[in-house]
DNA sequence: GCAAAAGTGTTAGGCTTACACCCATGC
DNA sequence: GCATGGGTGTAAGCCTAACACTTTTGC
């Protein structure tokens, strides 16, 4: 039995508007020629995240994940002909505004129309894909995905591509404002040639993923009258 | 490199106000006498969580996995002593009403009081822990504690112990009614020789897990005026 | 001035929490 | 009758979605 890893790297890098993943195409039997997901053996000295960054950086030129995150075992005993191979998935992500040089036999394919891929490939990325779409909605992670500096539309974009239907700039603002996630820069960007109000320019208060809407329900007992009370964890007893 | 199994098994069973997790004592070293996650060999014509069902039945007589959730991969380098073991780490519940027959090196213990453990398990029961609470707040995941039928203020001693914080029974029936996830059966519990009013019995709705409160924020835009509209899936689009 | 893009104000509705109050039973 | 445990009614607060309206720019 085999354990390899599988790295899915995500971005909407040039387009904004899509979603895309990292492949390669296979060198070897089976399935040689397909598309899919870079991966590789672990070396005895490291984890699988330090593996995953070291591999992609080595193989592939991407050397600016700004998240990477374990998806599951992916352990079907026929998922692969021939020899048992039980393969760890992982999500990495990276901002839109990078663009690394990848080699020849590797493409960025839009999430969306994802051609013939080997394997479980295309199953493991749609489960990424998931994750990432739940993860905007709880999380900061949109840090992960986003410039260091950014107008509110152009997040918006992202959001979007990422969750695959229209979110509204307005409200993107005030929810990721409120929960402290956006911070403004007091910086501006330029119009565009069409005109138009210069929009005020943000980044992310954290770059490292954070829970900011913990408790869909079941919230322990309000600590005092503190507004805040629900980004606090489940251990969080009240102060009185 | 060696990739083994985990199995983290939770219930409350004999004592509903304690969450508590099967360990056995290891009988080789490194660590041996150490209470330990119950673990051991993937076969070639199985998947992980097939293992886990099998060797849960077949070493510590636990027969009645209500619910088996893959929990990650960890691998340290070093998290165990001598050759590198890479283990897949897996979270399984069962009723609170049943009560296998487990050998002598075997014992529940109370995951708020563990002993000192081999290894990383206690990292690994901690972090099972986590998840469990955060998918009682968003998911049907209590059937998988519960007995098939239940008073309300059963129920809430379940989800009290594993929260690890008072709930209220008055708006627990409340918010899994109103989610579809609880249903009367229209029978009634004897009261205690104490007195107090006959308890209602219910049923949880389904017995296998579904996310009943999907998006923190940034939903979907509205289809219609369906107030369920919170309970579609990111992909659902406006009917008209 | 006008179109375009960005940002603010405001309303409405959904959902959970908290708490007061009513119900049914044993003694 | 009264204590005890169970269940319902109701109000308050928080939060997001929707949309009208204002601000700032290029032409």
């Amino acid at each position: 039995m085999r354990c390899t890893t599988r790295h899915g790297v995500y971005t909407s890098s040039s387009d904004p508007a899509t979603l895309r993943v990292l492949l390669w195409r296979r060198a070897l039997d089976p399935h040689i020629g397909r598309w899919s997901l870079p991966g590789g053996r672990l070396r005895p000295d490291e984890d699988t995240e330090t593996s995953i960054r070291r591999q992609l950086a080595e193989k592939v030129d991407v050397k600016t994940l700004t998240h990477v995150e374990q998806l599951g075992v992916f352990s079907a005993p026929n998922r692969v002909p021939g020899p048992r191979v039980v393969a760890t998935a992982y999500l990495g992500l990276m901002p839109s505004d990078v663009d690394p040089v990848v080699p020849e036999d590797t493409a960025w394919h839009n999430v969306d129309d994802l051609p013939r891929t080997a394997f479980d490939h295309a199953d493991i990325v749609l489960e990424a894909r998931e994750r990432l779409r739940a993860k905007l909605s709880y999380t900061n992670l949109g840090f992960a995905l986003a410039p260091k500096q950014f107008t509110i539309s152009a997040l918006r974009d992202l959001y979007s591509a990422a969750l695959g239907y229209p979110i509204s700039a307005t409200n993107l603002q005030r929810v990721l404002s409120r929960r402290g996630v956006l911070v403004p820069t007091g910086r501006t960007a330029a119009p565009g040639r069409a005109g138009g109000r210069p929009a005020a320019l943000f980044r992310f208060a954290h770059r490292d993923i954070r829970v900011t809407d913990p408790f869909a329900v079941f919230r322990p007992p309000a600590a005092s009258s503190n507004r805040r009370s629900r980004t606090r964890g489940p251990g969080s007893k009240p102060v009185t």
